[in-house]
DNA sequence: CGTTCATTTTAGTATGCGCTAATATAAGAC
DNA sequence: GTCTTATATTAGCGCATACTAAAATGAACG
């Protein structure tokens, strides 16, 4: 999915002398796999319904029944079940099984974000 | 799109005396504006090609041509600049316009998050 | 003016996503 | 065992998204 057609950018040798724009390389120095993780988990977060529930156990002092993260995303049953099972494999929260019911908490990654979130929030100005 | 067709959930009354699951009521405390700018800046960043182009405007030091992204991602140049468009409506950069060339630099919130998503990335274990 | 270059915008399309509804699983209660 | 209750899984559908290709904008330069 990358090919260019014919080379209609200046060569290094070229960027020198040139404009002064297009001057240099730019990469990152990540790994694919940690990228991949990374626009997973923003992917997984990028959703009302993910991003409340996450909310919702993040906020919790122990751990929250899926019983009761339910009635507050406005969604179905089989929705909510999604949503936490997304979170899940997205690094973002622990589950636990006792009897009929499953326990969520939120990881320390996810605590991470979310701080980062809050913290930089004003940061933009509206 | 919540229309709950019968009752079926214990009342809060009930759940003091149940079986301990359901016992407390779960909300958050962010507005709802702040959740839909959090989320759009998620699903803006949950996507690879926008991920890549803040990465690249992030990591370098001053600011970036756009000419200069774009070889890097690998999708079409009108791809890139919707990217950059997204992003910029997102709060995760700025622009600024010099003769023919745009110039992109990364906000301190988009630095915050690329930060903590750095910082949390050893707290999952794989 | 017209031409070229850098970028944006638009139109169209194919794929993916998020939901509901229905069904399945699994564990207590009886 | 049957009957609930709690959660997970599946099928299917409508809508959003991310791209390409093409046209439009806008600035520099002849």
């Amino acid at each position: 999915m990358n090919e260019p057609t014919t080379d209609e950018r200046p060569t290094d040798a070229q960027r020198e002398q040139e404009t002064g724009c297009c001057s240099g390389r730019h990469e990152h120095a990540l790994s694919e796999s940690a990228v991949a993780t990374d626009v997973e988990l923003l992917a997984t977060l990028g959703n009302d319904t993910r991003y409340e529930a996450l909310r919702i156990i993040a906020a919790a002092d122990d751990d929250v029944c899926v019983c009761e993260i339910e009635p507050a995303l406005g969604v179905s049953q089989g929705a909510v079940s999604q949503a936490l099972s997304r979170l899940f494999s997205a690094g973002l929260v622990e589950r636990r099984k006792e009897g009929r019911w499953r326990y969520y908490s939120s990881t320390p990654r996810a605590e991470g974000l979310l701080a980062a979130l809050d913290e930089t929030r004003g940061d933009v100005r509206d």
